[in-house]
DNA sequence: CAATTTACCTGGGTGC
DNA sequence: TGCACCCAGGTAAATT
């Protein structure tokens, strides 16, 4: 499943065959997903520019513009004058969620899709080709008349991005003041927090020796002071891991699986890594949670 | 009213 | 082989 490392891991690898590439043709197989794919979509895009690809919690973000950037200025003419041309702005943001299912490639010309291939977008020579058999994901236009991408209804409420310097344990602390939810839950609700997803939360909750069960709103600062760094931890390992496999976008299309060594998720009833006690299994909000009763209080 | 809970979308995997 | 059922992420709707 697509937590924030895959997600980041697969900017980086379609960034830099899309960035300053202009689309030549968009196919929708399937309007269909989360929500519709909007109608008219393919006419949209058609001849607009990928100026940079962008993340938000999960969600990818291409910002698209009439004309590619202004190429770069020499550092001797850098001077603002009137004589500089103007860059485009920004015609919209192709915004891409890969659901639960979902997973992005490049393909070469005459690759045949898949029963899956929901969406292609070719820019230069290569396709980027969504397949998601469950159709959770989404593609979804914002126009740049509709303000910046952060202003989209989805993107709205999100939470501050779990690898910048903004989440802090003080952060944490005061926005659960008051939340009798449980710490987990929390965590992955997504308005304090993004990217957190059922795996990584289970995972940093263990490092971080804290129950998942325990009402967020009753953590101290000092035990948050303890999770904070375990979750910047967990999601940046996890993206160096799936770093690794960057080089698949350029050999076969696609990023290879990757998955960091888990400490509790789906081990209910094995030994725990650090202690031996078998790992329980707890659901919460419809969701498994896995912990280690002797580590995590 | 804000916080919390429930329902829901889909289809692969599993167990009988 | 068939089939009922579980599960997943994240949002909307319902409820407290």
């Amino acid at each position: 499943m697509p937590e924030l490392p895959e997600v980041e891991v697969t900017r980086r690898g379609i960034a830099p065959h899309l960035e300053g590439r202009t689309i030549n043709s968009t196919v929708v197989r399937h309007h269909g997903m989360r929500w519709p794919v909007p109608q008219g979509l393919a006419d949209t895009l058609q001849g607009l520019t990928v100026r940079q690809v962008g993340r938000r919690g999960k969600y990818l973000l291409l910002e698209c513009a009439q004309q590619a950037a202004a190429p770069v200025k020499s550092g001797k003419n850098s001077a603002k004058t009137a004589a500089e041309p103007a860059i485009a702005a920004p015609k919209g943001w192709l915004i891409l969620h890969l659901g639960m299912s979902g997973s992005l490639s490049l393909v070469g010309p005459g690759v045949a899709p898949g029963k899956h291939a929901h969406f292609d977008l070719t820019a230069g020579e290569r396709t980027l080709r969504l397949n998601d058999p469950r159709r959770f994901g989404a593609v979804l236009w914002h126009p740049a008349g509709d303000g910046p991408p952060e202003s989209h209804p989805l993107l709205a409420g999100l939470g501050v991005e779990p690898l910048t310097p903004a989440f802090t344990a003080e952060l944490l602390f005061r926005a659960t003041r008051g939340r009798k939810a449980s710490i987990k839950q929390v965590l992955l609700a997504g308005d304090i927090v993004v990217g957190v997803g059922n795996i990584y939360a289970s995972e940093s909750l263990f490092r971080a020796r804290i129950r998942p069960t325990m009402a967020a709103g009753r953590l101290s600062l000092a035990r948050f002071g303890q999770l904070v760094p375990q979750i910047r931890e967990v999601l940046s390992q996890a993206i160096a891991k799936g770093g690794s496999t960057l080089r698949d976008f350029h050999s076969n299309g696609e990023s290879g699986y990757f998955q960091l060594d888990y400490f509790v998720y789906d081990r209910t009833g094995e030994p725990c890594k650090v202690c031996k006690t078998a790992i329980r299994r707890v659901v919460q909000g419809q969701r498994s949670t896995f912990y280690c009763p002797t580590c995590q209080k």
